[in-house]
DNA sequence: CTCAAAAACTAACATTTGTAAGTATGTAGC
DNA sequence: GCTACATACTTACAAATGTTAGTTTTTGAG
């Protein structure tokens, strides 16, 4: 009989929501079935349910734990003694980090949240909208003192989200620059960008 | 008897397929069911067979139309005599605008593309690339001519593009500035990021 | 070794899915 | 009005899906 293999510090219900990141970043949330990813995990399907509620609380556990992750930062960040322009490289030096190495799950994060089930799915939405309202905030703070050029504040916020999902495609390129480059670069064209 | 509202310019399978992506981009491809769709057009899900081969053939006409229009795109922006920013500039224009004007169809081409089949999807994939490979290599040849900043063209690319995917924030947004300074700023963040 | 708890299995289910076959209805030209 | 064609409808089906129930196997503590 097939065992999920664990080790001391992460339990079943973690390696099966590891797979099931991975699987639905690879194929979707929809399109992937419990049956994959049971295979994914050497067992039945059916045997999965031992250790999970179901799909969507899959989802939801990965949603919830990326959103709580940003959500932390950011309040680090607001408390931070230093000028606009280093909080949004801050935020966004995170933002890369994250999606490096957290990548699967920030990207089902990102991608696959339109499928959580209510009340979950507004309770997200609202914190999502809430985040970018601090970081375009962030940014208004910044212009005003001169810092940053004078442009849209959610504009600035939406370009500098999405560019990161953007990391998506480095981590799929044979032959990539290292973590490090990325970083520096994608720091140098957006702070670069935003500032006057 | 229900039956597809057409025009003289519009044909029933072009109805179609407009409902198909807007449905496609708000549920996602695999989680939009025929019976949906249907339901969009007003008539019965069977019915829709009369018009269109498939549910994947739709998002292929769909993937296959932005595709080509960005394609063309790119070759008029290669031929013109102006200095590498210009001809980035002017990729990055095209994007907001066909993301702004065509905001459903661009949108599933970008998102849902991984649920094309085969060949199609392979088809997809490689001009995708070649298509980064084309904006990268103009970003390079100026940073060679010195206009911009000696940054990773590949990584320059990959936030430019994903950047414009972002509108879509805009779209759903209540409050939005208008289309026009949507694209000022969006240039004026991003362009200015790359100029030396 | 024993035995309870944990974790796997098999079998089955109700739904939902895309789509095919066959039939009815609407429409346009004669 | 008649005919032919386009378009719709009804019915049906096979496959896939998430999940439950009940059973067997494995494990680890005493």
């Amino acid at each position: 009989m097939a065992r999920i293999k664990t080790t001391q510090d992460i339990s079943r219900k973690e390696v099966i929501t590891e797979a099931a990141a991975t699987l639905f970043k690879e194929k979707g949330y929809k399109a992937a079935s419990m049956r994959d990813l049971a295979e994914q995990v050497g067992v039945e399907a059916a045997s999965l349910y031992n250790h999970i509620k179901s799909k969507s609380e899959l989802l939801h556990n990965i949603c919830v734990q990326v959103a709580n992750d940003f959500w932390e930062h950011i309040h680090e960040v607001e408390n931070k003694k230093c000028t606009g322009v280093e909080k949004v490289e801050a935020i966004l030096r995170y933002h890369i980090r994250e999606m490096i190495t957290n990548y699967e799950k920030v990207y089902v994060s990102d991608r696959e949240w339109k499928h959580l089930t209510e009340p979950y799915l507004s309770n997200f939405h609202t914190q999502r909208r809430e985040y970018r309202k601090k970081v375009a905030s962030i940014i208004e703070q910044g212009i005003h003192k001169g810092e940053i050029k004078p442009i849209d504040a959610p504009t600035a916020v939406l370009i500098i989200l999405h560019a990161v999902s953007g990391i998506d495609s480095w981590h799929r390129s044979k032959q990539k620059i290292s973590a490090a480059e990325l970083e520096a670069n994608m720091v140098t064209i957006l702070i670069d960008g935003l500032r006057k």
